[in-house]
DNA sequence: TAAAAATACTCCATAGGTATTTTAT
DNA sequence: ATAAAATACCTATGGAGTATTTTTA
């Protein structure tokens, strides 16, 4: 089971149209059609009812949708916890110092910093810009 | 970002020790490893501190595995509930009528049964048993 | 008959493994 | 010096595409 698998699955449920769902993943039907039984042997479940058309989903399938949605909406929680963090301290320090301290204070000063904030990258020019 | 590389994070921040959390999640130690760092790769975060051994997670990375929990926990929900509506429901019915009467009510009942529980599967004998 | 979903097949990206190197205590 | 993580490389599974064949209304 994947986290796409649950969207496609979702999103074939919102359209009821595999064509209409495919295009608002960006992947073709037959690739839809292939991970949502994928999906349903993994779990050993009929998720869609296709005696008639349009097709609705089985009473698991409700129920399996419905707890798809929630773990879909998990795993985005994980990407604006990215976004709003880095957002926060984004951008550039550029810190300058005379040749004669640098040695004695840039370590100090970097330790503290790469301490608080670790995900950061670190650059020199080395020539005081 | 997958389950399986939300669960390697789980892991690994449960031992912080790469080789035993490759174990416990039956996969080697390098397999780990790259899931991680393309995980990390994906969100442009570092997960955690390898300055020092044993290493610990970034404060971003803290917040990352807290809601990976969330969404390992919500996707265990989907065969929680498989397991339990299918537990409910399972085993086999098996319906014996005269064969004049057959082709009269057959479809009749097998039309209310399947349109109650589609999740079934049907299979005829052909031969009263 | 005309839509739409399922199937057949092909391809390539990548998850995972083994072997090795690098790193940190 | 030693234990552990990162890296290099290889293999094979399977996700996704195109073409085609069932289906169902």
């Amino acid at each position: 089971m994947t986290i796409q698998q649950l969207e496609y699955l979702i999103a074939v449920d919102k359209h009821r149209h595999f064509g209409q769902a495919a295009e608002s993943c960006f992947v073709t039907q037959p690739t839809l059609s292939a991970q949502l039984s994928k999906l349903a042997r993994e779990l050993e479940v009929i998720l869609f009812d296709r005696s008639k058309m349009p097709f609705i989903p089985t009473e698991i399938g409700v129920q399996i949708i419905a707890q798809a949605k929630r773990v879909v909406s998990e795993s985005k929680g994980i990407y604006e916890l990215v976004a709003q963090l880095k957002g926060d301290i984004s951008g550039t320090i550029k810190l300058g110092i005379i040749p004669t301290l640098a040695p004695l204070l840039i370590t100090f000063v970097c330790e503290r910093f790469f301490g608080k904030i670790p995900q950061r990258e670190a650059r020199s020019t080395g020539d005081g810009h």
